[in-house]
DNA sequence: ATTCTGACGTGGG
DNA sequence: CCCCACGCCAGAA
């Protein structure tokens, strides 16, 4: 965790300042650090999140609103388990009004 | 050292 | 709508 260790560090700031019931995309992290090419990148960081109970790695999925690591969570449908506990509607591993619960850390955390 | 894969995103056909 | 290729970088075989 020194070199590289620094933008996971910036991932998981990110990740633990998204309000309840808000979801965001890997892209949107990964651009507000100035990687926005290493989408992927944040997404190995949620991985290895798995440590840091304060990351709440459900709410960070694609830029479709899809649960693309849903099937990295415990249970099979855990991570939707978790969003709908927080108001958001899934169809489909999908997020429903993507856009009215998405959060741009761009827009407010800027 | 080399190759592939992956919780992504964008662009082109 | 579907399929493919590229960029990016870390980790596993």
């Amino acid at each position: 965790m020194e070199t590289s260790g620094n933008f996971f560090e910036k991932v998981y700031k990110v990740a633990k300042q998204i309000p309840f019931g808000r979801v965001t995309s890997y892209g949107a992290i990964a651009r507000y650090l100035g990687t926005a090419k290493s989408a992927r990148m944040v997404g190995w960081a949620m991985n290895a999140s798995h440590n840091n109970a304060d990351i709440p790695a459900h709410r960070v999925v694609n830029r479709n609103g899809l649960l693309t690591g849903k099937f990295h969570f415990d249970g099979t449908n855990l991570m939707q388990q978790l969003l709908e506990s927080e108001g958001i509607v899934i169809k489909e591993n999908q997020i429903q009004n993507f856009q009215a619960v998405f959060w741009d850390p761009f827009k407010e955390l800027l």
